[in-house]
DNA sequence: GTTGATCGTTACCAAATGGTTACTGGTAGG
DNA sequence: CCTACCAGTAACCATTTGGTAACGATCAAC
């Protein structure tokens, strides 16, 4: 078998990285471990199969590892390897770049203008959710207490609850309530579990929120995630 | 028409400059203006069509910029804009960690190991190509002054021509002398111009070595350039 | 008046990529 | 016994991308 020529050394990192999803599974993945079934959520518009292949070419490459645990049900959890780390500065350049060139409205401020989001955290996080996602972005932010959104969570029907693990409860029955309210609306509302290491993580994953974000969170990463799983079920935005 | 939406910021710049050829393209222009036929010799593998529709969209997201000259022959340009200059860290990103992780077999040194360099240069370019062509990557490099090239062509039959501009001579003979050689044999011997700035080039261009690089050359650039251009006829080395 | 150089375009075809739907498998819960 | 769960596979189809071959436009040189 002879080895594959390259025109220039861009040549040789395009085959590594190149097509529509590896360079954006790498910058979901550079900030933690992510399971399969996260990145299917993060990802709207790519396909099981796709996303299968994609991991696996990653994996091949030495890029990323993938860990089975032997449960039921199955997870499959993937992450950076050293050798993946390296191309990090490549993928936040390219966030950069998208950052800031792409047309405002298109990523970011229009994205969650009408959403109503429904925080559960400590007063500094919460305080720092309203700046971000509130004020700047125009979405209508909520911030209550654990017992009160229990109680009160049929009345507030947000779009999506933001879950600050640094709370030390049981989120358990927060995760039957949405479920109970899933089935009402046909819509299940997602969560997304804000953690700062991976303690917290195993809480949040056994507690049944599985989708999270690791603390500090960047803006563009929780307004990508707040916006891709809100709009998963009504892909009516996508147009050329 | 309902503008694209992104999931992450990254999507955005995949737009951009995603696909198997742009970051290449982009890469070559990073050292100033190249004209169309030019792009052609220096990424084998592209065809004339998909290289105009790649220019073209580049051209029209802003990144490049496209200068037709009335002359006849045509005579296109094209070149990276103030905008495109933006994505030159991703593309310098990007050929680093190629150079530091393509085997370096592939990338490099084999390419040049049995070719013969033919330099008509000053002796500091002409030390410089030796230690880099030569003794590094075990190319056969022959420095000759413009008088002896003339009459030894022949005897010598390079694979390869690196003309340095920066000695103020009339390589027109030796264009002519290469067109001569190249009825024998066939294949024609490709020259590269070592230019300094856009005086040279025009000189270069007119004298009918539209090939060029920018000094201070890249090894990468160098290296990659003088492997394309030299395989570009016999395409037998690639594979999976 | 034919050829050649350069930078294209058009029509057509092939390959690569991406997507959809249905199915698996082991276990817990009802 | 039936369903839900998660991370897949398999078979199949659609779209996108890339490639080939032929042609055009223009003028100069032979």
């Amino acid at each position: 078998m002879v080895e594959k020529q390259y025109g220039c050394p861009v040549e040789f990192t395009l085959d590594k990285i190149g097509g529509k999803w590896k360079c954006v599974i790498l910058w979901w993945l550079r900030r933690g471990t992510k399971r399969f079934g996260e990145l299917m959520q993060l990802m709207p518009g790519i396909s099981r199969k796709v996303l299968t292949t994609q991991l696996r070419e990653l994996e091949a490459d030495g890029l990323i590892g993938r860990q089975v645990f032997q449960e039921t049900p199955p997870r499959v959890e993937y992450s950076l390897t050293a050798f993946g780390e390296t191309l990090r500065p490549i993928t936040e350049l390219m966030c950069d770049w998208g950052k800031a060139n792409a047309p405002q409205f298109q990523f970011g401020l229009m994205c969650l203008r009408g959403l109503h989001i429904l925080a559960i955290a400590t007063p500094l996080t919460s305080q720092r959710l309203e700046a971000e996602l509130g004020e700047l972005r125009g979405a209508k932010v909520t911030t209550v207490s654990l017992a009160i959104a229990l109680n009160t969570l049929n009345q507030i029907c947000p779009n999506i609850v933001l879950i600050d693990y640094s709370i030390d409860e049981d989120f358990d029955l927060l995760h039957e309530s949405l479920k109970t309210l899933t089935a009402d609306s046909q819509k299940p509302i997602p969560a997304v579990a804000l953690i700062a290491n991976d303690q917290e993580r195993d809480r949040a994953i056994s507690q049944g929120f599985p989708i999270h974000l690791m603390e500090p969170v960047e803006t563009s990463e929780l307004v990508g995630a707040i916006a891709n799983l809100t709009s998963a079920e009504d892909m009516e935005g996508y147009a050329e």
